[in-house]
Order: C-alpha cells, then structure tokens, then sequence
DNA sequence: TTCCATTGAATGGGTGATCCATTTAATAAT
DNA sequence: ATTATTAAATGGATCACCCATTCAATGGAA
C-alpha cells in the first residue's frame, strides 16, 4: 500500500524538510536533469564513496594509526549522509582491519595498525568460493616456504632463532604432555616464525595466510584420529641447527622433506581432508 | 538480562522475537558473572554474527558463487535483526568481494566468484597503515617473480606463452605510438600473464597483488618525468625466448637484471617515490 | 501476430527519529 | 581521601518510511 502515489518528476519533501536528502544527491547525481554531456553512468553508492575518501585520507597521510575519526553524528553531518549509511561505510573499514570502534564516550573510530591477519580471510574466502583449490595452495606454501629458508638463511638473526629454538621446546612440552592440539598451534608458530625470521613482513604476511588454512587441516585430522607427526622436534631441531648454519641446501632438504610426509600423512585420509571440516568451525589463535 | 524493561511503549511491531538480541546479550555478559575463567572479552557485535554465519554456510558448501540471499527485508526477519544491520554485515561482505547487491525485482544479494583483486587491497592497506613498508614489498616481489620463473618454465603452456607473446606486441605498438602510460599497464598485465603462466593461482594472486602496488610507482614516475624504460620489448623478447627454451637460469637472470635497471630508475628521483602520490588516486584497470 | 510503451510490484539505496548499553568524567556523599 | 552517583557522549540497534531501479506482465498500436 501507499506506494508512490504521484508521478515521478516533483521532488515531494512531505513533512520532512528535505535538506539531508538533496545534498546526499548532489553526490550521486547532480545535474542529472539538463545535462548536454554524457554522465559518469555509474551511480556511486555513497558509503562506497565515504570508503574510499576515508582510504584515500590514510593513503595521503592525514589520517594514521591512532587518530580518530569525528563522532558518527558529527561525521554524517559533515558529509551530509544519514547516520545509517555512514555506520555502513565504518562497519566495512573495521571488517577491513582499517578501523576500530570504540563505545562511549571516549570512543570512537580509530584507525588501526594494518592487521596482517586480514590476508588469511583472503584466502579462507577465495578457498571457501573456490577461486583457489587446496592443491594449489598446498603447491604455494611449498615453494614459498623453500623462498623463505633461502631467506632465513640469509637474514635470521640470533633472536629468530632463539624464538625457534624456544618455539621447539614448547613443542616438546606439549608433546610429552600429549597435548596433540596444542602442538599443531605451535607447528604453526613455529612456520610463523621462520618467515618473521627472514626480515620480510610482506614474505611473512604470505607464508602466515597460506600456513592457517594447512594448519586447519592438520588440525582437523590430528583431532579426529589422533594421530601425529613422529619425531617432529627432532626433525625441526636438526632444521634449526641446519639454519643457524646458514646451510641453506641442508636446510632447504629437511623442511622440503618434512612438508612431504605431513602431505602424505593428510592424503592417507581423503575424508579427513574435507574443505569443509576444516574451514568450518574456528579455532583458538586463528580469530581474529 | 536483556529484557530491557523499558519505561516505553513496548516494541511489538514485528512477528519474530527479538531473540537475536537476547543472544547477543548473552554472549557479552554470559562470562562476567559466574565465570571462574577470564572471558575472552571480545563484544560480538550483530552485523559480525551475521557475517560469520553467512561465511559459515559458504564454507559449509550450503552457498555457492551464483546464489542468491532471500531479501533484505525477509533474511532480516529470518535473522531477527533490524535490516539496517543486516546491511551493514551485506555491505561488509560486499566489500570483502565475496557478495554482490543487486538492485530491482529479482535483484538480491548474489554470491560471487572469489575476486582475486581483494588482495591487492589488503596490501594497499598494509602500506598505507605503514605496516609493511615499500622496501619489504619490492624486495618480496624480486624474490616471489623468481620463483615465478622458475615454475612458469617448469608449467608454462603453449596458450600461456602465446598470451605473453601478444601482451609484447601490444608493449611494442604502445611503445611505437608513444603511449608510454598504456605501456605501463601492458607491463602490469605482463606480470599477471607470467604469475598464470605458473597454472598456480594462489602465486598468481600473491604475485599481482605485488605487482600492481609496484606499478603504481612506475606509473607515476612515468606520468610526471615522461622517461622510459629502454628496450623494454627487446628484453622482453630475450625473456620469453628463455621461458619458451624451458631455460630457468637464463630466464631468472634475465628477469632480474631487468628489475634492478627499474628499481634503479625509480629511486633515480626519491621525490617521485612518494607512497601518498603512488596510493592516492586510482587508475584505469586497477580499479575494482 | 508482433512490437513497443505503460504499469506495478519487488528490491536495494537511503533517511531521520528514537531508544539502548557502555564508558568516562564530573559531582556528591561518606 | 575514598566511594558511590549522576550526567553526558558515543556506538549499537530498531523502526518506519521514502526513493530509484529493474523487470515481468499488461495492453494497445502497427
């Protein structure tokens, strides 16, 4: 009922003066009416619009880690857009990790350090739509993870591999202690810190994004069969003496054939390597 | 506890009970209580259910690329939400690439293909933020192409290596016409051809979400001093020679060399090496 | 019949008012 | 001085609308 009763061409403010409304279309559409030259086509959605001006003042610098964003009320007045519409703008940058909302008085939209874990939801995403297979990120993690101890090898410093070194011992610990789960969180510490180890937090970034969704894997099957990688500490031990060594070929040897035995261990049991189990449910450590 | 007795008419408009607010109540304050164990703090928010419900039914399989939501108005009812939260999750998820809204009867809220491009953001984010830094990412990208070369001569197809062979004739006529900043575009989609040419689309997104921050600065180098790489189709001809030939050394080498006469001639003028000039507008064919 | 203009319903896009819950600072009471 | 209360600011959420776009159904004209 009451649809739209008159025509179109009146602009009917009704009771509300229409203020708001008209500036939020001279946004979109100004100059729709007698315009000789072609229009832009595309109606830009406005909290579209309000994304990218906010990113565009981070990419300029006046905006950076730490600042804060005007109160929603004031904002939305500022751009001339409803309260709503500018909530949605500030709800796709925090999910983007750009932003951070704060309740009460004091609170606010700050903007945030970048969260590298950001990319892991990449992947899980376009895993999840199927744009990327498990075989092919299997295949990536490979080769990366070869680039990766080139670089550790290269760069590593005495504190990468005292974390590594203590990262082992924990292993260790949960091991004799048959927390199986608990170890599978350190294995992925554990390759966490080998790529923070080559200096590179763009290598880092990658190697921890192709690394969660293996390790969901592991986790998957370690949890249903209970079932684990024998003599894992020793085999990463020798790994770690090999790149204290800065025997790259050693060490790219070790980790290459380690990774391979893991494959097979996941392969033994096609059920257990299910897209779904494994991307399902969350897991500690692996929330954002 | 959420029973808010509120000193107001009470709000009974809508059929469905308001139990997605009792839950979310529930969960904020389920812990403080009686909990022996810190609670893990974190206030789930509506619109965050409500992503992570509709990610769930993707990982799960129920939703797949090319279906469609029930509308707003009825998936809120459904959800037991208010639609202006519900939109706020839509729109989130819009963002992240993995929806499309629709508009107009038989419009919707549609699951796409997975957008590959969605990384590319999440780097422009990460340098904006200054979380990684210009350096890390030229340095990442010198070492992932040559692990791109590698494969590409291992995998490369026919079809592959006859992309690339266009891509150089297009380089070569832009280059005769003096259409130095189409050029560059062709130098990005170059990259994008070799990075598929791997058959790995997980290095292939890895790769141009690297590539396509690097041209931006080639971009602007070239748009504000008017230079140009020399011999850029020559090289460039050398290099699918050695990739066709299946030589990795020669192709590696060749590639690499390359690199270090661009990076040289970007960091000739520092000025022009500007993150904000390089992230602030955006380009024909890196938009989304 | 065929084709094209009109219509109307469904749907996303957007607005404004209103309330709730949380947080913090100022203030009052002890 | 310490503690409890209060008030204000702010994000969280809801409701009730309205607008613009799209597309199938309808109906009249060629």
């Amino acid at each position: 009922m009451s649809t739209k009763s008159s025509p179109r061409a009146p602009r009917r403010p009704r009771t509300a003066s229409p203020n708001r409304r008209e500036r939020a279309s001279d946004l979109r559409t100004a100059g729709a009416a007698a315009a000789p030259t072609f229009k832009p086509i595309h109606t830009r959605r406005t909290f579209e619009e309000i994304c990218e001006r906010i990113r565009e003042q981070l990419a300029l610098g006046v905006l950076k880690p730490g600042d804060k964003l005007p109160a929603e009320r004031e904002l939305a007045q500022q751009l001339g857009v409803s309260r709503n519409v500018l909530r949605e703008a500030l709800r796709s940058l925090e999910m983007a990790g750009v932003l951070k909302l704060q309740k009460g008085v004091k609170g606010g939209a700050f903007i945030q350090q970048g969260d590298t874990r950001r990319m892991n939801e990449v992947m899980r995403d376009m895993l999840s739509l199927g744009t990327i297979s498990v075989r092919e990120l299997s295949e990536a993690r490979v080769h990366v993870l070869d680039l990766v101890v080139q670089l550790a090898c290269a760069n590593a410093r005495r504190a990468d591999l005292d974390a590594l070194e203590a990262n082992i011992e924990r292993t260790e610990l949960a091991t004799r202690e048959g927390r199986l789960l608990d170890r599978v969180e350190c294995s992925r510490e554990f390759y966490k810190l080998l790529a923070a180890s080559t200096g590179n937090k763009v290598i880092a970034m990658i190697v921890d994004s192709v690394t969660e969704i293996h390790m969901r894997f592991v986790y998957a099957k370690v949890a249903s069969s209970g079932v684990a990688m024998a003599r894992l500490t020793e085999k990463r031990r020798q790994f770690l003496a090999a790149l204290s060594e800065r025997d790259v070929a050693l060490a790219s040897r070790l980790l290459r054939s380690h990774l391979e035995s893991v494959q097979r261990m996941l392969e033994q049991d096609p059920g257990a390597m299910s897209l779904h189990v494994a991307l399902a449910d969350v897991q500690p450590g692996m929330r954002r």
